[in-house]
DNA sequence: ACCTGGTTCCATGCAATGCAATGTACCTTG
DNA sequence: CAAGGTACATTGCATTGCATGGAACCAGGT
């Protein structure tokens, strides 16, 4: 890769330090749809834009949820290359991956609620949303 | 508090880990409509619900802050109880949370993106499932 | 004066995690 | 066989949230 890259500028120190915590369930969140394997991880992250990370990141990542039983494994050939590892997500990956969904939003929501512009005493009550 | 309160188990994790990066710039947010002090700042995060942290978490960041030059402190008294060091942003602070401001929406929607259901491929009505 | 309790500030050590750098193995192509 | 691409993986580092513990200051009761 090119150290000198100008088109990661976007990638500042926040971005990085934001995947932190995020990126597991992300990575849970992609094998919802069946199992995946290490690269192709990678390359969808990679289409998120801002979620895009690096394989040594992303093997290490692996080597934890297996080690914590979230996700199995299971070698497959490949009509074109090396082997591939597949990670399929197990019961507890799922309910990992269930219960941050459920997290998610109330963080979000938190994090929204403090960025947004002085809230406005409009009247009383909310407007609701 | 309660240091052993087994309510806190479910989303103990993966909200401490979701903190990570994001209590920086809130406690900046915090800070943008005037001069805060420590425990003023922890008292208002509490009340956000999913940001709530402790002292150990707060004070360090605001040392680091201050190293970074992204805030200002003044000692001022108390009506009752010990002085209180209020932080203050710097420029440099407004634009660091500025550039947050910009940076926060785009992750959010990312993993909105990645966390929602599966996209239904627009086509028709899809009777049940 | 002394002590108890509340408030406020801060430092230290640990654990989790993203990441750059690096290495290994396999497959295809020439 | 040699070269290059694909895929998996490890190591060491920096950052950061947090539990723990402590210090300083003030007010009120005894």
């Amino acid at each position: 890769m090119e150290p000198g890259d100008p088109s990661n500028r976007t990638a500042s120190k926040a971005e990085s330090q934001l995947r932190k915590g995020v990126l597991e369930y992300c990575v849970l969140a992609l094998m919802r749809d069946g199992a995946r394997y290490g690269v192709e991880l990678l390359r969808e992250l990679e289409e998120t834009g801002a979620l895009a990370t690096s394989q040594g990141t992303v093997y290490p990542l692996l080597s934890r949820l297996r080690r914590d039983r979230l996700v199995d494994t299971t070698w497959q050939e490949s009509a074109s290359g090396p082997p591939r590892r597949y990670y399929e997500l197990t019961e507890a990956g799922r309910a990992a991956l269930a219960e941050f969904t459920g997290t998610w939003p109330v963080f979000r929501d938190a994090v929204d609620h403090l960025l947004a512009p002085k809230a406005q005493p409009q009247a009383s009550g909310e407007t609701g949303r």
